[in-house]
DNA sequence: CGATTCTTTGAAAACAGTCAATCTGTGTGG
DNA sequence: CCACACAGATTGACTGTTTTCAAAGAATCG
């Protein structure tokens, strides 16, 4: 059942079965429908949510009332918000899934303790967390390399199959303009 | 000498003298004259740096022969190509001081034996990963949210001090529009 | 003080957004 | 099984923001 989520684990540590006995009772598995809130605007987030498996954003309402997608994340990624968890702040953001998905909650209130039991957990995260934070600034580098256009013409070459599996507003969205303009781009080629 | 870092792992952790004699050996300290490099686009990257005090810039070249600047590092914060040290490929951008900078190195080939040593390093890290990249996060929630100007309003407000301590040009590449309009924006108010 | 580097200004052009109308597809209830 | 409703996608005309290019004007450093 947690089966994703460690062999996750053992890609960037090594795990004892004695360890993962003691991480198990630390960990919720949960399922969620398409459209179903893992976290509204205004909540407190409490947990770091790894997908199993379906597809989950992140996003938030901008003073027009227009949606804006910060994150995707889909099978084998972590979602939550570090900022309103670390601060214990109302998050500016919703979290939702886009498909029926299969999530493995871990909480932030146990989460210390479970360091302290298997240390080699700072080090996973510590390391998904490098990973995560250079493909962020990865993002930042396309934002300002290439327009609109070349944009979606890179993205939907490395990633064919996740742009076949959301909705193309929501594709827009994360690519940074408008369903219309994405519309035009893909009226003039291909 | 490295007591700016020491004071900074004890933001976040707890160290021993003990621990810190530890550390100390695997640490190198290094002054940087403004504009000089700390490492060229080409290069693979093996080390993350801490600016003691001072101001780093990472950038990159556009196909139009431009430089975008991706990141600015200022005292106490870390600077690094994840990307590349981790991967051990050639980075695709330049790290340069922006003024004379004092920078502590952790060279990559002996991390993983200090974070042996010293298990609470991994949980330091781990940590400040959580805030950089909930800080890269934020910043694409701000490019999406705003046009150029309210960016630089925005940015102005937020760091004034460090809106004098840099040229603008590098200002406006950071902010993802061109120094011509920075210029524009500045003469329409404040 | 001379040379380079940085900033400003203006006109024309490109890129993307807005708004409103229309079209398409899909699922649900009758 | 059909009809309808609704969410999503498309199209076109118009607008606005930012870029580009070129030239001139400050500022800074050796």
């Amino acid at each position: 059942m947690f089966s994703p989520l460690f062999q996750h684990f053992q890609k960037y540590i090594s795990l004892t079965a004695e360890e993962e006995e003691i991480i198990k009772p630390y960990l919720q598995i949960s399922t969620v429908a398409n459209k179903e809130y893992i976290l509204q605007q205004g909540q407190i987030c409490q947990a770091n949510y790894f997908i199993a498996n379906g597809c989950i954003r992140k996003y938030f309402t901008t003073d027009q009332g227009t949606e804006q997608i910060i994150q995707f994340a889909i099978d084998n990624w972590w979602i939550t918000d570090y900022t309103s968890m670390d601060f214990q702040q109302p998050s500016l953001y919703t979290i939702q899934a886009v498909e029926e998905s299969v999530i493995i909650v871990l909480k932030r209130s146990i989460e210390d303790e479970l360091f302290r039991k298997v240390p080699a957990l700072e080090r996973y995260f510590r390391i998904i967390l490098q990973r995560a934070f250079a493909a962020s600034l990865n993002r930042i580098h396309y934002i300002y390399s290439f327009s609109g256009e070349e944009r979606y013409r890179h993205f939907s070459n490395a990633f064919p199959e996740f742009v076949q599996r959301v909705p193309q507003y929501m594709l827009a969205s994360y690519l940074g303009f408008t369903p219309e303009f994405l519309s035009k781009i893909r009226s003039r080629k291909g």
